[in-house]
DNA sequence: TTGCAAATGCAATCATGTTGCAAATCGTGC
DNA sequence: GCACGATTTGCAACATGATTGCATTTGCAA
């Protein structure tokens, strides 16, 4: 019998995503989707005490940019990052942010149509952002 | 004739609130009253240049304290604070920004309804953010 | 295997927010 | 009106979070 060695899906993901695979990508990628929590760049400097504080940063950048990361303000102004729940499609969709914790929920809703704009102005983005207390923390908080 | 000098609004505002009435909070409390959005400390810095950093950031703690400002994190991890005694409806309130020029308007727009959340989640502000070119901008670069 | 663009490590720098302490100020009691 | 004590201010130093520049290393495709 012959068992070839399954690269690792983190590994796939990457490669799927259009990045290069390198180990810290794949360590940074694996600590958020093990997380419960959305991580902080101090989080995983402790999680990942021999990555450097810099490319900590751009691989949590490159991560967002391919959509494999979400990025998020919590209530101190810490950005906090949290595996997008992968090959889903990230625009065409609600986002809940939960202002306490800095976690993004994707809602099941349809974003609105684009509102009637005043003449001459240019439509380029519309971001429906819809912001509260996810259940955790209002449990917690209780 | 007698006319008693009437102290102003915002002189009574942080009386009713309890603290005491400085230079300092009526200049920062009047700005944060006049503002179409919500300031952050260097927006208040740049409006106030006579003002010290630290005691503007004291200024705004204590305003939140009492109850006269309302402090929040923007998109950028910044923390931005808004006059709580206006009014002024900036959840469920539909904006346009030009990202040429940096102008933020409101439009008539009806906010589209708040979709569904899961159990237990807590809604706190629905942004509806609308970006683009604005119509001077669009004439200006056309 | 080799070449090259992309990613990393390091140092320096910026931006935002906080703490400690002496001097100035507000508001109260006289 | 005046003086006193608690708050508030201004300044300097510090802390943390995030970014930039550049030389070196690494992924990956020819």
């Amino acid at each position: 019998m012959c068992f070839h060695w399954r690269m690792s899906a983190t590994a796939d993901l990457l490669r799927a995503a259009g990045v290069r695979v390198t180990s810290g990508r794949v360590r940074v990628l694996d600590s958020l989707a093990a997380a419960a929590q959305p991580l902080s760049h101090a989080d995983l400097e402790s999680l990942l005490p021999d990555a450097d504080r810099v490319t900590l940063y751009r691989v949590l950048d490159s991560l967002v940019a391919c959509g494999l990361a979400l990025k998020a303000v919590d209530a101190r102004g810490v950005f906090r990052f949290s595996a997008s729940g992968a090959q889903r499609e990230h625009g065409g969709h609600v986002h809940f942010r939960c202002t306490d914790c800095g976690g993004v929920f994707c809602l099941k809703a349809v974003p609105p149509p684009p509102p009637k704009l005043p003449r001459g102005f240019r439509l380029a983005e519309v971001d429906y952002d819809v912001r509260g207390t996810c259940a955790d923390c209002v449990r917690r908080t209780a």
